[in-house]
DNA sequence: GCGGCAATTCTTGCATACAACATGCTTTCG
DNA sequence: CGAAAGCATGTTGTATGCAAGAATTGCCGC
């Protein structure tokens, strides 16, 4: 076993691992996972494995029945589409909250992450850039002062970042995405709540969106496959 | 062991059964479990108690570090706080959504909840009526057709019955939801979605600030009891 | 050749044993 | 008398064994 793993909380690790693996796709939707499999693959035994499973099914990442396999949650643009309008609603919630709270010091971090983001898109590095996204949206959640929006938001970014994962960003689309966070990041310097709570409900409407339409044109391939296999 | 839960269920049986406990608040906010207890308690062994617990954790009841006891989470006036809000826009979105989806056969559903709650608060059944209130609600959240909006709620629905249960319903303010739940209804069936949203978030906030009134008071009873012992 | 049934094999669910860690107490030394 | 260290006890973390339930495959009957 990994000793680097051996400090007492293996469940914990395995739940990150999992999660990691779901989210990414390295496990795909729709997937059968079995315990003794995922066992050997984190080495560790099959108990740390079992509780890992039960909190990533209360995450909603994975589907279990009694006595089955539990399966990797699908991927549907349905599921997507239902996701883009709660968090919208949330982040407003938080754009609101953030913009009358927000101290000078945060602003500073804000603007800092949207020019890392600018440069990111500069050098193409669509990780980066992810990873600079989700921290620009992350912060706003925090200075909303709220700690369940915070609570609520981690779960739901688990379900937002599977589904981009899954999709690819197009050129157009992540141009006019940096133009949005500018306009975000304008109505909270200017503490600007409802102008705030609007730039990002219309950026997070926008963006995954454009997620749910990737979606819908791969199901529209897949099942056009299936119904007609021989052409 | 009882014999009705032998089915192989055990740890969802058991994290039905510490749920209860916990929002009913028969475990005590900050209250240290021992897994042992809980198996004697429940007459299962520790594996599936070891499942519940982390189900539990993730469903923000629990506390849980590593090689220490589990501690119900403490419920306090400034988390129930932001619960409010969160809750507030929450249903406002359902409020919205299910203005405009809403059938006539469910909003006739609706208004058979909504005179039995004043049935229910003719004859001063508080049990009986909470259950009819959480009805009305979550109908108006499935009415919304939004699969991750009912995720949400269902979660956050926990904590605010937590909060519920550990607070009284003052007359006034009973008879005061009753009316507005009659004007929630009263926009459904105009399917008003602006007002429906507004009607509920006004709803949730002045019900729920009530709540954390309550709370409030219980903590600065206690910190003055603790703070000055004597007198 | 096809469909249904049964047995084998595999998988999950639960219980328990063992190890590591935390905690409280006692004892000992300053 | 106080404080710190070590020991004893109890609790959690992990591994594994065993039983019950699914799934697959092979077989038999039609």
């Amino acid at each position: 076993m990994d000793p680097s793993a051996r400090k007492g909380e293996l469940h914990q690790n395995a739940v990150q691992a999992l999660r990691a693996m779901i989210v990414t796709g390295e496990l795909a939707p729709g997937e059968r996972l079995n315990e003794r499999e995922l066992c050997a693959r984190l080495n560790v035994s099959r108990t740390p494995i079992r509780e890992a499973i039960k909190t990533l099914a209360q995450d909603g990442l994975l589907q279990v029945w009694p006595n089955r396999s539990p399966v990797v949650m699908p991927l549907e643009s349905a599921q997507t589409q239902a996701l883009v309008e709660v968090v919208a609603a949330i982040e407003a919630l938080a754009g609101e909250l953030c913009a009358t709270r927000i101290t000078d010091a945060q602003v500073a971090d804000l603007g800092v992450l949207h020019y890392t983001m600018m440069r990111h898109h500069a050098e193409g590095d669509l990780r980066a850039y992810f990873e600079a996204n989700k921290a620009f949206h992350r912060l706003i959640i925090e200075c909303a002062g709220n700690p369940v929006l915070v609570w609520v938001w981690d779960l739901l970014a688990l379900r937002v970042d599977r589904a981009r994962y899954s999709s690819n960003l197009r050129p157009e689309r992540w141009r006019q995405a940096i133009a949005e966070h500018g306009r975000v990041l304008e109505r909270m310097t200017a503490r600007d709540a409802p102008g705030a709570a609007e730039a990002l409900r219309g950026h997070l409407r926008a963006g995954l969106s454009q997620v749910v339409q990737t979606l819908v044109e791969a199901e529209q391939a897949a099942s056009s496959k299936a119904g007609d296999p021989l052409g």
